[in-house]
DNA sequence: CGTTGACTTAGAGTTAACTCTAACTTGTAT
DNA sequence: ATACAAGTTAGAGTTAACTCTAAGTCAACG
C-alpha cells in the first residue's frame, strides 16, 4: 500500500505519517525498488492503536516509549502491561470528569431554557 | 482577594492569569490603589466556568466568544445557549468515543493478562 | 520525450496555550 | 531604613504536535 492509500485509509496526512516515523512511532517501513514507502496491514493495525492511545490523551512520548518497550520483545510484556492498566486508570478518571462536567453544563443550559440567564 | 490568593484558589499560574486578561477572557479586574490586581468571588466563579470549558476541550478561542458574547448583554441570551448547547453535543459525542475507546483498551489488557501477547 | 503527479529528504515554520525574563514599583517585617 | 516578597508591564521563549517548503527523483501517460 502506498503514502497515498494508507494516508487516507488510517485518516492521518503523509506528513504525520513521516513524522510519526521520524520521532519512532512507526518503524521498519518497508521501501519499494523506487525507495517509496510500502505500508502492510501490520503497519495499518498499529496506526490504529496508536491512534487510540492519542484520542486518549495518552503524550506522543509515552506512545513512543510502548513502541520501545515492543521492540524489546517478550522481557517487556509486564512493563507494557502495566503501562496500558495506568492509561486504563487515567482514562477511567477522565470520563467521570467529563461526565460531571456534562452535568454541570446541562445545569448552565436549563438556567438558559428557563430564562434565568441575562 | 489578591493574585497570590486568587491563583493557588483557582489552580492557575499567576503568568495564565494575566494572560486570560490579556486575551479577554477575563475583564475589569479591579485594582487597589498602588495597581495591584484585586478579585472578587464574581471573578472566581467566572474562571471556574472557563475552566470547566477548557477542561471539556474548548478552545480558548471559542471560550473567548462566549466571553464576547457576554460582554454584548442580554441580546445575545439565544447566541450563547446555542453555543453552550453545540458544546453539549460535542461533549456528549466525546464521552461515547472515550467510554468506546476504554472497552478497547480493556480488551487489549485482556488479551496481556490472558498471556497472549509476546 | 516532456509533463504530471506522487514520492523522497532535511530542515524551517506554525499554532495554541502557556511560561518566563527584565526592569521596575510597592507593601510588610525587622 | 532596609531587605525581601509580591506585584506590575511588554515582549520573548517554550512545548507538543504537527505542517509546510525546497530541491530533487521516479514512473506512467499522451
Amino acid at each position: 500500500m502506498n503514502m497515498k492509500e494508507f494516508s487516507s485509509l488510517v485518516g492521518l496526512s503523509s506528513y504525520t505519517l513521516r513524522y510519526y516515523e521520524k520521532i519512532g512511532l512507526l518503524k521498519n517501513v518497508q521501501r519499494n525498488s523506487s525507495g517509496h514507502r510500502v505500508y502492510t496491514s501490520k503497519d495499518l493495525r498499529w496506526i490504529e492503536f496508536v491512534k487510540r492511545l492519542k484520542d486518549t490523551a495518552m503524550p506522543l512520548e509515552e506512545i513512543q516509549e510502548y513502541a520501545r518497550l515492543r521492540e524489546a520483545g517478550s522481557s517487556s510484556v509486564l512493563q507494557r502491561q502495566a503501562l496500558l492498566e495506568k492509561h486504563k486508570r487515567n482514562l477511567i478518571d477522565h470520563i467521570t470528569q467529563q461526565q460531571s462536567h456534562l452535568a454541570d453544563l446541562e445545569d448552565k443550559i436549563d438556567l438558559y431554557k428557563k430564562g434565568k440567564v441575562r
